[in-house]
DNA sequence: TATGAATGAGAGTTCATTCAT
DNA sequence: AATGAATGAACTCTCATTCAT
């Protein structure tokens, strides 16, 4: 029984975690960090002002926790939409095409990695590339390296290059107009890397 | 008389205002605008804290003057460097590489430009659109165009493509390690860009 | 439970609410609405220099505020001393004998009015002129009309009259000595008045 | 030659002083003492900032002047306006009549020497008090005694009663609605007081 | 005498954080 | 777990005053 409360309450305060993080990635977006209202997060997640210090102890603590949970979507959204393309450049076509979907899903997530990206605060730029290491990795390990070993790449090096995709790719899908829509159209961004990188 | 000393006060009021705008590059770029301090720029620029309100009626209006500022040095320094070259590939070479140039150059204003691109402003934004326009129509109407036209680019329609490089470039050139130099090789992304244009 | 908590509550906040007021109505009348200080205020009421934040927007809308309390006391104050009496000169007479009293009960909170309505926003002047207004009507219509009626007093207009009256009431009633008592005393003003105003 | 220069400094001096003056009284008028800004008193009459300071050494030393000046033009005014009428009842008439004719002339003025007496500054009121003592002698002494002896005037006590009607006076002169014309009508303030004053 | 760049104390206001309920 | 009144450091901005020219 005791064991039933414990997961009911975890469940809620689950939820309760989950709604705070969305409010926080709305005002962190609207804002940028340090323009961010705390007490906005609480009350437009539908929870008192002092809520919030009861899921997380501070500001700061709230922004790494709300990278953290968008790294791990974000490396799961990918995965899940690229893996079953075996063929190299289709998987970076399809990289780019899943990931423009995925800042349209999280467009304020997504600007909060990629504003704290351009941040100057060591520390933070670290934990980043920190927990989209494996992004990275599935871009330099399961895309780039096998295009080149099959030739279908040019032969580049994997890191450098990835880091450049990948800052191709946020730079470019994080280019929106006023409704929210890309200003670039991902075909466009792709054909381009494409051709830039096929042998 | 009376117009010499006027000459030397407006020399003095333009080293001030130079020195307050350099000031406040550094402090935008390393807080964001709403963490950076205005008093923290106007003293460390050398000057008391109220000096700047001689200078720059609010915080908003000094990041537009500094934008501006920046986007007039831009402009002029790529113009310079670009124009003498008159083959359209090397054109964009040039741009390029004359562009990570005056990033190393003016790191923290390119950064403070590129950042408030990010930012949820829309009014900045188009202000920001607005003062670049002048670079974004070099690269339309004095590199791309010319070199469709020779035949030396594919066919791509030359605003768009124009955004999209930009977008590259500012991207890539702002993506700097902690010692400030750039994570990307200008060559790099220029090969890169070349190959996805090249006819 | 939550009901008795919840009125707990809103007492709590009307009270501190309350303390505010009262000490917005000494800095004000003190040093005047420019001169004021609203940190002061805070804390001469017990509380940190935020807290009166909780309760007031801004400077401006603590004035109002304050204004539009004293107006609601005064109001009832002076219609609970004077309705009781019937006849027009003595309701007059009563008038100023508790207009005086309420003078000096409320002496900050009726110099705030007082010296607002000497002050230079016409739009401060209209506000005070509007929340005022129940206290124009009760003099023109339940004293000055039913007198001139009656016969008591001569036959002035009553809108201009009860504004001259009001002005002297105010005029007189505010001016006092360093000690806080009226420099005239309220049986002068009056009889000058009545002999002003009778057939 | 020297003395010739010597004049002509001073009466240019004496120009400077009085524009600052004039500009100063719309200023403090507009705004409060608090409120007003030193700044654009000087620059609003034709100067720099600084050139103020050549004049008054401080902010409320140019009030203390602003109020000095206007109770010697204020005297002055009505000595001129009144005396030439020997009858008591008619002197009070022209009085007022005087009275509102300066504030009409010289409105900014007469706000700033009213807001300053109800002010809480102590110091202040003293001063006003002193400067316009003459006024108070002149009713009292030139006014209200002879009608009183020549029976006239009811027998009232000449000190507080023209303390009562120099309050009456100002207070009804200085309500002014928007255009800058008096609320109040001076012939029925007059014909109140008068009415009041009778025997 | 007049100037205006520079100063810095101090104002109004915001908001991350605490904690008793 | 949720609340929201209270806190006070820190922020943007104002402006009386100084002083070298």
């Amino acid at each position: 029984m005791v064991r039933i409360k414990e997961a009911g309450r975890q469940q809620v305060m689950g939820q309760t975690r989950q709604r705070l993080l969305e409010a926080a990635a709305e005002e962190f977006a609207r804002a940028g960090y340090p323009g961010a209202n705390i007490n906005t997060i609480s009350t437009s997640a539908g929870y008192a002002k002092g809520t919030i210090y009861n899921y997380f102890p501070s500001k700061h603590a709230l922004l790494l926790a709300l990278i953290d949970a968008t790294a791990h979507e974000h490396l799961n959204f990918l995965l899940e939409q690229v893996r079953p393309e075996p063929d190299p450049a289709r998987r970076l076509e399809r990289f780019f095409q899943a990931g423009f979907e995925f800042v349209s899903l999280y467009l304020p997530q997504v600007r909060v990695v990629f504003n704290s990206l351009n941040s100057s605060d060591v520390a933070l730029k670290a934990h980043i590339f920190e927990v989209y290491q494996p992004i990275f990795e599935f871009m330099a390990g399961e895309i780039l390296a096998p295009g080149i070993q099959q030739g279908v790449f040019r032969s580049v090096e994997p890191g450098p290059t990835a880091m450049l995709l990948m800052t191709i790719y946020l730079g470019t899908a994080s280019q929106l107009d006023t409704q929210g829509h890309p200003l670039l159209d991902p075909h466009q961004v792709v054909a381009l890397v494409l051709d830039g990188l096929h042998c």
